[in-house]
RNA sequence: GGGCCGGUAGCUCAGCCUGGAAGAGCGCUCGGCUUGCAACCGAGAGGUCCCGGGUUCAAGUCCCGGCCGGUCCA
């Protein structure tokens, strides 16, 4: 199904009554509303920059100040006020950042799966988008990696309309004409489509002088593989740029003067930037509505204008320009990381921890780029925090944790930059003429150098780089498209997920009662080895804990159950034999293997302890990067940025001990989901996203809440124990444990006690005792023999030293020997024809396959006359073998038995040679 | 999750393309020079060439698999 833009959608009520026209822009095309006759579509890059000559009817406004209007203006109308989410979206698998408002409400409620939690609702979100990074700043702030998006939404059930097209176009204009004072003719309402977040939809992007303020957006499909489909639901999605609206009111010359206040002078200071004459910033903020970040050549013509218009020379434009836009790329990427570690985010090499790393890296670079030191960053972000904290309240008491990453990241960064040098070097000197294209993008890609570091240091090496304008799209063409997600394979063949879809829900009793093990059901449904009953005590693989197994017993007929897995809601028990088809609706009675499953509990619920522990000893930036709970042991896998220390380990492993003898009631509620999220936070979604208006929480008291599928034990004192038997980094940021609870814990000790026992009895002894005798011994025997080969080494020399024989020019030696260790043999031949550079060695050797190797040794001088390699391959013309080498030095295997005439062969070839 | 790069002496690395006897600088030990230090000169110790297979007469080098680290991109 393509896109289904039915143009009468943007024909709304209001544009008649306000008598508004539609006409097409003359640069992009679009069709467009406004109330006075326009050629163009009002909104960057078509137009200029002139709302800062527009007359509002409100004095200038901070971002804060925005922010309250637009709530309390949507409040006033009937919008429940909804809380902001953090920017990192937890709630969600398919999504690492909040990237727009309506986030918070995918996918649950735009599915129609969970009401939302309010209807209409308001809500001012931060938002981080990392797509534009590289134009943060050229465009004096129209592009930032972060900002709070004011959403006002409806959801339209089919039986339930709150409103639509009409109204949404209504507020707008009376929010921006009467709040913010922005004469009516001043504004444009241009015609668009909106994807996002695997939804889509018409739109209307709303724009002032050239600045667009708000997209109204009129949610109406999915996206999905197979084109787009209409939604049940119809959902008004908007988006007020809070940043710009302040901009506007503000009229300062960029967007940050707006936003950041007096951390503008004060980073001008810290980074040793000049502020640029207002009139400067004031020209060139005109021009930059037509500024094309991907065309860098805009930039020079902006510049270029600006000094012609001011009769400045081109060389002060950009000497200001060139610095000042880093420096407003800083203030926003800083409030980005702060607001990404702030949500507890771990900088890694992979997964959202990247994220956070790209643009830690960002700043380093523009420090660097800049002539800052790196250590610079702290004073940097501990300005930004004072200046936000009030408004972004997730940022406090974060302070220590951003403090102690970042010193980490400027440490790593550091590292590779430091390996830069000599990398380069290496490249240089490869490529001779300078650096090419793909050389300074695998210098990138595989050591991460930045460009314009590699011009630097190879200039200084004497070779000029030039770094490519599209550095970086030539560099994503070298990473190929994303792989296609990857589909997760059912365990259940594919015919008995259809048969089993319509069936009802299976009563789940391992969720009443986690401790039954015996229980009676009736057959509901048999396909071949996979059987359905009404009701089961058999715990379905999922949460990251497996399926168990036991017997179904019919008719006193044993059936072996080997997994459970689900599907919906519907319990397959997955038999080793199958059941027949006739025992549909018969009464069965089945037995779980309670040994597995009670070890799995122990071990599932010993992992809730953990993280809650871990989170407690590390940190609150601790979240669950995955985890596998088997019989035998628990592994969990945890965002952190170091390696835990042995004293952390300690300290995790008895404060879970602690915690387990204290006995604390492990409870299970359910709870609406809205409700659990405001009292636990998004620390519930650790072990993944559950997407049902009731979640049920597990709960180990003041440690740890989590939504959670699995099964429990009551009391955390049944875990018994708990002993970390592993931890290791296995990736950067991420640590994983892996444990053993209860009777395994013995089961664990045993293990290592009978390994003890077994390296004793080789021993012979306590380890402690004999393994430092041994070693003592062992240094005892190498020295006793090192003498011996060392005697051995110097009789062996001696008397081949004594065995050469003049011929020529060159003194000459053939010789079989029986028994002697190759290294030996080959240190003796090097001495001897270092020693005597006219000398010629050739050393037989019994050789295992038959026949001998063969070792030809020559001295520096005699190599000048009789080429080894190529008296080898005389030899291969009289015997079969294979052999070769060079001047000095051949090798290689010939077949033959007879030493002697080997011997006399090779003495007679030696004389051949030397004679011609 | 994927791509790329790397793993050789205590450290930084060369050698790998094109297979043929394991290298350099720094550091270390001993000696010389020097009032002493640094520098300098001389000698020496120091190696699981990440691991496992394969190809080959021969593998640090080529091929396959794995482990570890780095890095870029989702």
């Amino acid at each position: 199904m393509g896109k289904v833009v039915d143009s009468s959608i943007f024909r709304v009520k209001m544009f008649d009554v306000e008598k508004y026209e539609r006409a097409r822009c003359k640069v992009c095309g679009a069709d467009f509303w406004s109330k006075i006759p326009r050629d163009n579509c009002n909104d960057a890059p078509c137009a200029d920059y002139t709302f800062f000559d527009i007359k509002l009817g409100t004095s200038p406004l901070t971002v804060k100040e925005v922010r309250d209007k637009f709530l309390r203006f949507f409040n006033e109308r009937g919008h429940t006020i909804i809380d902001p989410h953090p920017v990192v979206a937890r709630w969600r698998d398919d999504l690492y950042l909040t990237i727009a408002s309506i986030v918070v409400f995918q996918p649950h409620v735009t599915s129609g799966l969970v009401p939302p939690p309010a209807n209409p609702l308001v809500i001012a979100q931060p938002c981080i988008r990392l797509e534009d990074i590289d134009s943060v700043g050229y465009t004096f702030g129209r592009h930032l990696t972060n900002f709070i998006m004011g959403g006002h939404h409806a959801f339209n059930y089919p039986n339930e309309r709150v409103y639509f097209t009409h109204e949404t176009v209504e507020y707008a204009k009376e929010f921006f004409t009467k709040e913010i004072g922005i004469p009516e003719e001043e504004l444009t309402f241009k015609e668009s489509w909106w994807e996002g977040g695997g939804n889509a939809g018409p739109c209307f992007e709303v724009a002032v002088g050239g600045l667009e303020i708000a997209t109204l957006v009129f949610m109406m499909y999915d996206v999905t593989p197979e084109g787009y489909r209409e939604m049940p639901l119809k959902i008004v999605d908007t988006g007020y740029g809070i940043e710009r609206i302040a901009w506007l009111t503000q009229k300062t010359p960029t967007a940050f003067h707006a936003i950041y206040g007096y951390l503008v002078p004060k980073y001008h200071k810290l980074l040793n930037v000049s502020e640029p004459p207002e009139d400067l910033l004031k020209v060139a903020v005109k021009y930059v509505g037509r500024l094309n970040p991907k065309n860098p050549k805009l930039f020079e013509l902006l510049k270029k204008n600006v000094s012609i218009e001011l009769g400045m020379s081109l060389e002060e434009v950009s000497a200001y320009l060139d610095r000042t836009i880093k420096l407003y790329a800083l203030l926003d990427y800083v409030k980005t990381a702060m607001l990404l570690l702030s949500d507890g985010v771990v900088p890694s090499n992979s997964g959202e921890g990247y994220l956070a790393r790209l643009v830690i890296r960002r700043i380093l670079r523009l420090l660097n780029v800049l002539g800052s030191d790196a250590t610079l960053i702290h004073d940097l972000f501990d300005n930004q925090i004072k200046y936000w904290v009030d408004l972004y309240p997730q940022v406090r008491g974060k302070e220590a944790y951003i403090h102690d990453v970042l010193d980490h990241e400027v440490r790593k960064f550091n590292e590779s930059l430091s390996k830069a040098p000599s990398l380069i070097r290496r490249y240089v000197v490869k490529g001779a003429k300078g650096l090419s294209e793909d050389e300074l993008i695998e210098l990138y890609d595989s050591h991460g150098i930045p460009p314009e570091v590699i011009a630097d240091l190879s200039r200084e090496l004497g070779v000029e780089v030039s770094v490519p304008e599209d550095f970086y799209n030539k560099l994503a063409a070298r990473h190929s498209r994303a792989p296609v997600k990857k589909v997760v394979k059912s365990k259940i063949p594919e015919y008995v997920v259809t048969e089993v879809a319509g069936l009802p829900a299976t009563k789940a009793l391992f969720h009443e009662d986690p401790y039954v093990k015996e229980f009676t059901a009736e057959v509901v449904k048999v396909i071949k080895n996979y059987v359905v009953l009404d009701r089961t005590a058999f715990y379905p693989e999922g949460g990251g804990q497996e399926g168990d197994s036991g017997v179904l017993i019919v008719d006193g007929r044993k059936f072996k159950v080997v997994d459970t897995q689900k599907v919906g809601s519907v319990v397959i028990h997955v038999l080793e034999d199958s059941m027949p088809a006739d025992y549909v609706g018969r009464r069965v009675v089945g037995v779980i293997d309670w040994d597995r499953r009670f070890n799995l509990m122990r071990h599932h619920t010993a992992t809730h302890i953990i993280l809650g522990v871990a989170r407690k000893v590390l940190g609150s930036h601790v979240w669950q990067a995955g985890a596998e709970k088997t019989p035998l042991r628990g592994r969990l896998d945890i965002t952190h940025y170091k390696s835990v220390s042995e004293e952390e380990l300690k300290q995790i492993e008895e404060l879970a001990n602690k915690v387990i003898v204290e006995g604390r009631e492990v409870k299970v509620h359910y709870m609406p989901k809205y409700e659990a999220e405001k009292r636990y936070g998004f620390v519930l979604y650790e072990g993944g996203v559950v997407l049902e208006p009731v979640i049920r929480v597990v709960e180990i008291e003041g440690l740890d809440a989590e939504a959670c599928f699995g099964t429990h034990l009551k009391n955390t004192r049944e875990v018994g124990a708990l002993k970390i038997v592993k931890v290791e980094r296995i990736a950067d940021g991420v640590v994983r444990f892996e444990y053993v609870a209860g009777t395994q814990v013995s089961a664990y000790a045993q293990e290592l006690e009978s390994k003890i026992k077994k390296a004793e009895e080789v021993v012979g002894g306590d380890l402690n005792l004999r393994i430092p005798s041994l070693i003592k011994e062992l240094e005892t025997l190498k020295n006793k023999l090192n003498t011996y080969r060392k005697l051995y080494f110097n009789e062996l020399k001696k008397s081949m030293y004594s065995e050469l024989r003049s011929l020529g020019s060159v003194r000459y030696l053939v010789k079989y020997l029986a028994d002697v260790e190759e290294e030996l043999l080959k240190e003796v031949l090097q001495e001897l024809t270092a020693e005597n550079p006219d000398a010629v060695l050739i050393v037989a050797t019994p050789r295992k396959a038959g026949g001998v190797n063969l070792e030809i040794s020559e001295g520096r001088k005699a190599s000048e006359v009789i080429k080894a390699n190529e008296l080898f391959k005389q030899v291969l013309t009289v015997f079969k073998g294979r052999g070769g080498g060079k001047a000095d030095h051949a090798t290689g295997y010939v077949e033959v038995e007879n030493h002697v005439e080997l011997i006399e062969v090779l003495e007679s070839l030696l004389k051949n040679v030397l004679k011609a």
